[in-house]
DNA sequence: GTCACAATCCGGACCGAGGTCCGTTTATTG
DNA sequence: CAATAAACGGACCTCGGTCCGGATTGTGAC
């Protein structure tokens, strides 16, 4: 048996069924990254931002590896079983911490400007995809290493399928005869957190290279003369 | 100050300087794969062995959860501490259990008769390779999911660096003309084992649908008519 | 307003597992 | 048979995660 109470605001237990979307761009912005508000307690949303708000500082003064959860509850003069009851885990804490950021840059590509949001071609909108997501990237970075779940649910955040499955939605304008399912999963890994950190922090490549490489990879798998 | 007497099967701990190797096919088979038994003392080995009886016994009735350090420890009538000081970590004994296989493959693909191996044209190794490699994910995907590191250290385990190295030197062969080392990464996410598990196990695609996807790819990065 | 009741939340004791330390034991070498 | 380097073992620490008795809050009735 299983907490009841906090799951409004933690990625839902999975496996769900959860069949692909069919009406492409228009699903909820936010996909499970919020409904936070609508239905807490008065003293539990004070908790909850008491809880961010103290999580945020740590991170800012000694990194993300110094954000225990001992350490979030102590700071926000809570109890340990509070922050688990509210952010799940660890994973959905540092998440949480992440998500303000993560709805601005769907936003960005959903509704915003072209290149990245509608109006453009499609593949100009992956490109700017990749590009804008390199340097978000860049930002924050030690934070969603931080964030990022364990092997077994690393494919099944939901921020993740968001991304992955724009760059599907794309795909599959450009490239209709394509796997396009699979064939995002390729491209997300090139824009992996993990790798842009391991490339450019431990390898010393330029960030510019990595979008080079972007840029070259859209091309190849979507680029002009395509027929297969 | 750390331990200092069990680095020959761990992994260095990184960051070592540790500059790509420059002759691209030779590199030794095992690249710290093994370099075991050479310096052991007969106690130590004799333990080590018992210790990967133990945990592979552990894994075959328990799988791959139930392998904590202090029951392969008790299973091998050994002390705690021993495991960690031969294997560093968790991550560390499980990838041993599979250094078996790890070497086999990758003799198979060093050294093996064609397509695997050399002799056939670089695009059809590609294209074997990766049948190859996916195949050999189904089997023992639990102990290669289990055995992933953290995001930190993912793309720096001397396993992986191998395949990518392999692929890169494919790669270069096949389209001299691109980023290959950072194509390299893009085509080994297509072969993550943490992909795998969740296409396969957790949305239920075939298989088959795998290696499609493995060869299109190959075909779009690396295929016929390609100039840029 | 206030009272009572149910739903929700809180807090911190508790557990298991990974990882570390260091005093002790054992293999090797000459 | 020393002497020395290496290995051993298990107590110990930290941290993520769970549990449940008790405290708070929202609510409807009066």
């Amino acid at each position: 048996m299983l907490y009841a109470g906090f799951m409004s605001t933690v990625p839902p237990p999975f496996p769900t069924p959860q069949e692909p979307v069919d009406h492409p761009e228009l699903l909820q912005l936010g996909t499970g990254l919020e409904a936070d508000e609508p239905c807490l307690r008065a003293d539990a949303a004070r908790n909850r931002a008491r809880l961010l708000e103290a999580a945020a500082r740590l991170v800012a003064e000694r990194g993300a590896e110094g954000v225990t959860m001992e350490a979030v509850a102590a700071a926000a003069c809570v109890g340990k079983g509070t922050v688990f009851r509210r952010f799940g885990d660890r994973t959905g804490l540092l998440t949480a911490l992440l998500d303000h950021s993560e709805k601005k840059f769907q936003a960005a590509f959903l509704g915003g400007p072209p290149p990245l949001g509608p109006g453009a071609p499609p593949v100009e909108r992956l490109r700017a995809f990749g590009i804008a997501m390199l340097r978000r990237s860049t930002d924050d970075l030690e934070l969603q290493l931080a964030a990022e779940p364990g092997a077994n649910r690393r494919y099944i955040s939901p921020a993740r399928r968001v991304l992955r499955h724009h760059i599907e939605v794309l795909l599959r304008q450009a490239v209709p005869e394509a796997d396009c399912e699979l064939l995002s999963h390729t491209l997300m890994g090139q824009l992996d957190p993990a790798l842009v950190h391991h490339l450019t922090k431990q390898c010393g490549l330029p960030l510019s290279r990595l979008e080079d490489a972007w840029l070259d990879l859209v091309d190849r798998v979507a680029g002009a003369g395509r027929s297969r």
